[in-house]
DNA sequence: ACTTACGTACTTTTT
DNA sequence: GTACGTAAGT
């Protein structure tokens, strides 16, 4: 551990500061190098946040600037808290004054109270979560008449996402843009919601970096003042920076000009929500005299894992490149396993994590990685019935429960009674009588008073509009939240908490339900206001309850892992499972179908992650068979397997027989797939498949992309213009066009539909 | 006002 | 295959 010296005790600059003891020259000179635009090019498991950390520290014990004069924007909560406590470590009690290191947007939200008022918005605005931005959105299109079914809300909040991600106002949008939702009516909803939220004195995750960026953009004294206070920038995981991001940092940076990026082309996973991997390829570009500094020493895994998951990524055409090495010797190469179907995946990685354990490994250094949430059922299923503890990451967090969201909703309504969202969430929950009929005429008075619904619901118990037995309910229930609201001044905001929660008869229903739920349920809300003890005030916690909260500190068991790569991604095993690798689930087919080109190589670049995890172990497994939405699909192995370095990588066989029919279809015959029986969609492919000899050889990585993707689009010759043919789901029809293995069919009774292929027989 | 039945759609996910 | 959301039924 470094000498816990004082902030500002020395002014270390030469090479043997103790500060820099371990860290290797490139890493030392991102540390050193402090002055002007900085790149720092750091490859997976490299030692960057070491790097990071030690070069901020130096920063303060050098004196250039206090705590509270550095920026310092990760993506989650769990970096920012991985990065203040490392900082803690390096400079002591000072990283207590680091009141700007966090998240783009806890830190836009902290920005964004002080100068609310700018954007039309109370200092005391609600963080709204997707949930209630896609009510609210439901709404908006209710209200306009719109069929809702032929524009969904989800599109119009993807829509709406992406604008903000853009950094676009409703007034920047083009004509094109316009067109995107509801045949020209996008900026007309984009507006109405915008609107929306500023009577709702609201925000959503997206309106906390663009009203940041629109104060910046449209003040200059505010502007300058926060150049002026950001004397050092430090951004972690730049690659995954959108638009506005990006806008942002650049106006802060252009004060002292002190920016240091980091972040990994390769490692770019997030496209699909807004990232631009364009951001950190032309950092130079934009900070001219830019130092890049690559950290290309791999701390974490084997060689062959290495080398396998650098041959991978070399078949991407956009990258900076990057070079991983280690000194580590040995370790086991890549396995690739072809198992017959998916139950089978799961037995056999249950085995194999069995095996581990017995020999002496934590579950905790196990990992399975999948692609999809869905993959992780079959694993349940298995382990469920062998009795081997595992845990699920990722799906529903903590404050995203049913629960949660009501008890939330209570408090947000006690602390703003113009909380529309949160007074409909809990106005007949627990079930209270109150239905519909009531809502709408709560809605009708508000509206006609121009009043929030709480405020309208108290009114309303005033006149005769209600029967009386709703009357009284809604009478109750106002008076409640109006002595909820005294008894806030009073209580803390756990005391608070678990009063309200009494009262409103919640954890009465909740008890009285006996469902197989209810009792985690109820222990949710013991552990919500458990976790409400830390926080003075309720705005504080509700603030920490829509940006930070998050349930991975729960149990730390033994358990094995099962998790998506997204969420792995910074994370590493000693041993990691990589099931799934087949075409269409991995890489994804909707990703291919919607993204093209760039979209497999952002798969391409999510199997790099997926193999980097792993420090001693990595193993991939394909599946023959696989039930996809309740039908069994033949299927082949990734491409991505091809790809792999042969030299790195050992094929092992399954004595179920799936491993001879993949051998014979992975192999580089002039036309490796014809027999694959895709025909039909339903005959296994098995049984045509030829018991050819696997080929090793390795590939060169073009080939093997160009072949896979040949493939990919293989037509079938059996189906013409014209054929009729029959379809599973939507019956007889007439192919009216063929493009590659996609047919345009018109269905006889289900219209015309797009389909692939494999999914139609012709017609008797 | 609440319950049940049918139809549809279905990557990845932080904040 | 299942979950969710809307529509009709009690």
């Amino acid at each position: 551990m470094f000498p816990s010296c004082s902030p500002v005790s020395q002014l270390p600059e030469s090479a043997d500061d103790p500060l820099l003891e371990g860290l290797n020259p490139p890493q030392r000179e991102a540390v050193l190098a402090v002055d002007g635009p900085v790149l720092m090019l750091a490859g997976a498991g490299t030692g960057k946040t070491a790097a990071l950390t030690t070069r901020l520290a130096h920063i303060v014990r050098s004196r250039r600037a206090w705590p509270s004069e550095i920026l310092c924007v990760t993506f989650t909560n769990k970096a920012a808290r991985e990065m203040k406590e490392r900082v803690g470590h390096l400079v002591g009690p000072a990283v207590e004054g680091m009141p700007w290191l966090g998240t783009f947007h806890s830190i836009a939200a902290k920005l964004l109270r002080r100068h609310a008022e700018l954007v039309g918005l109370q200092s005391n605005y609600t963080i709204i979560d997707t949930d209630d931005q896609l009510r609210v959105l439901k709404q908006l299109i209710q209200a306009e008449g719109l069929d809702e079914k032929r524009w969904p809300a989800r599109q119009l909040a993807q829509c709406i996402d992406r604008w903000k991600n853009r950094g676009l106002n409703p007034a920047d949008l083009d004509a094109a843009e316009n067109e995107s939702y509801a045949n020209g009516q996008g900026q007309k909803f984009y507006r109405l919601y915008q609107d929306r939220l500023k009577a709702l004195n609201a925000c959503d995750f997206g309106d906390l970096l663009l009203h940041m960026l629109n104060i910046l953009r449209t003040d200059r004294a505010i502007l300058e003042q926060y150049q002026q206070r950001f004397k050092y920038i430090m951004v972690d995981e730049y690659q995954d920076t959108n638009q506005v991001q990006y806008l942002w940092l650049r106006l802060l940076a252009q004060g002292h000009k002190n920016i240091c990026v980091v972040g990994d082309d390769d490692q770019s996973i997030y496209s699909w929500r807004g990232a631009e991997v364009a951001n950190i390829l032309r950092f130079e570009k934009d900070f001219p005299g830019a130092k890049v500094i690559k950290l290309e020493q791999n701390y974490r895994s084997t060689p062959d894992i290495l080398a396998a998951a650098s041959g991978l990524i070399d078949a991407n055409s956009q990258r900076l490149g990057k070079t991983l090495w280690t000194t580590r010797n040995g370790g086991d190469k890549v396995r690739v396993i072809g198992v017959w179907d998916g139950p089978e995946e799961a037995r056999r990685i249950g085995e194999e994590a069995e095996r581990l354990e017995r020999e002496g490994a934590s579950l905790a250094t196990v990992a399975i990685l999948v692609r999809a949430q869905f993959q992780t059922r079959e694993f349940e299923d298995r382990f469920i019935a062998i009795g081997l503890p595992y845990k699920i990451v990722g799906g529903f967090r903590f404050y995203e429960r049913a629960e949660i969201r009501d008890a939330l909703a209570y408090l947000r309504l006690i602390t703003q009674p113009s909380d529309d969202l949160a007074f409909e969430r809990i106005y007949n929950t627990p079930k209270r009588g109150l239905g519909d009929k009531t809502l709408e005429k709560i809605h009708r008075h508000a509206r006609a008073g121009g009043v929030p619904l709480s405020l309208a619901a108290f009114e309303i118990t005033d006149t005769d509009e209600l029967p009386t037995k709703a009357r009284n309910t809604l009478f109750a229930l106002m008076r409640d939240v109006g002595r909820w609201r005294e008894a806030a001044k009073l209580l803390s905001p756990a005391e608070l908490a678990r009063t309200v929660l009494e009262e409103s008869g919640y954890t009465t229903a909740l008890q009285a339900e006996k469902s197989a739920e209810s009792a985690g349920r109820l222990e949710n809300l013991t552990e919500l206001a458990r976790a409400m003890e830390e926080y003075e005030t309720l705005g504080d916690f509700l603030e920490h309850v829509s940006l930070v909260m998050d349930n991975d500190a729960n149990d730390s068991a033994e358990k094995l892992t099962i998790m998506t790569i997204h969420a792995a991604k910074g994370l590493e095993f000693d041993h990691v499972f990589l099931p799934g690798w087949e075409e269409g689930v991995f890489p994804s087919q909707r990703a291919m179908d919607e993204g093209g080109l760039s979209a497999l190589e952002e798969e391409r670049r999510l199997a790099y992650v997926a193999i980097t995890r792993a420090r001693r172990r990595c193993t991939i497994i394909h599946a023959a068979n696989r039930r996809i939405y309740g039908q069994w699909t033949s299927s082949i192995p990734s491409r991505f397997i091809g790809e792999l370095p042969q030299a790195h990588v050992e094929q092992e066989t399954t004595l179920s027989g799936g491993a001879s029919l993949w051998r014979a279809q992975w192999s580089e015959a002039s036309d490796p797939f014809a027999h694959v029986a895709r025909g039909t969609g339903r005959g296994p492919g098995w049984q045509r498949a030829t018991t050819r000899e696997f080929d090793t050889t390795p590939k060169r990585v073009a080939e093997s992309t160009r072949s896979a993707a040949s493939f990919a689009a293989k037509p079938r010759d059996d189906v013409a213009v014209g054929a009729r043919v029959f379809h599973e789901k939507f019956g007889y029809g007439t192919v009216t066009a063929q493009e590659g293995n996609k047919l345009e069919i018109d269905f006889e009774s289900a219209g015309p539909k797009r389909v692939i292929d494999s999914f139609v027989k012709l017609a008797e």
